[in-house]
DNA sequence: TCTAGGACCTCAAGTAACTTGAGGTTCAAG
DNA sequence: CTTGAACCTCAAGTTACTTGAGGTCCTAGA
């Protein structure tokens, strides 16, 4: 099999899609172990790093948050628990996410419905006449 | 008609939905005009100040930035100017929200996929053999 | 008139998750 | 041996507020 590779932190933020910065963000936060360096004081990982790093950045492109992520983290480190706990964890998640879908198609209802009527009634006017500006001048859940 | 009111900070707070600090840091960012002071240095707003924030508050329900909020503002206190440009600011948001709103479709649909899966396949056993951690450890794009 | 307590005041720091910048060292190729 | 890219640390900036500390003001009741 392949010689376990050193990598230094540019080539894993190369290889994972996490910025140099971020990395030693991550590990800062203690997201990420505290590597060993080399002679000159520079950072040197090794592939369970790559593993780690890459795990907590599929994490965050799922928008799990950083104590989300220290959390699910912690459950791959104990292999022996029970998998309730990350199903758990994604479910909680699910809903947040649900829920704000939600609000954003609210949100494009109106926008759209705003943008569709600007263009048919008052494009090219003076902003006084605006659709737009005129719904938004009203208090919120306001039928009018 | 009414004689013109004078809001306390609280009174306006309540009447528009922002909270008191909101309010003062709005005035701090240059989004809302210092207003008049009573006596004792106490905030006195009029009802101009009223509409103003009630606006405000509106587009941020709506989700545009501060930035965004000051264009419009601006916009308002220039009534004569042609509203393409408000239109052209609400579409440009529209479009945010609809990147935003694929972005989210996509992960609930990733989610709610490990979730029905986890409850099918190995909830209750360990977190080792969790389909769920398992998607996660495997690079974004990557079809397995 | 006094007083209690609620509403108000300012200024500073905390939040999330990084990014950006300054100023300096180390490494690797030519 | 030199040069330029990549690395280092530490501090501050970003968004849109919220929270806290410590103090003042206003108003209603005794």
């Amino acid at each position: 099999m392949a010689a376990a590779r050193a990598l230094t932190i540019g080539t894993l933020a190369e290889q994972t899609g996490c910025t140099v910065p971020t990395i030693r963000y991550y590990e800062d936060i203690g997201l990420l172990p505290p590597p060993r360096r080399g002679a000159g004081g520079q950072r040197s990982y090794a592939e369970s790093d790559f593993a780690r790093l890459t795990f907590i950045r599929r994490c965050r492109d799922f928008d799990f948050s950083i104590e989300q992520v220290r959390e699910l983290v912690a459950l791959v480190e104990d292999p022996e628990r029970d998998c309730v706990a990350a199903k758990d964890l994604a479910e909680t998640h699910l809903s947040a996410v649900r829920a704000k879908l939600r609000e954003l198609r609210a949100l494009e209802k109106s926008l759209s419905q705003f943008a569709t009527a600007c263009a048919a009634q008052c494009a090219g006017g003076p902003i006084r006449d605006c659709v737009i500006l005129d719904a938004f001048s009203k208090p919120a859940g306001c039928g009018c």
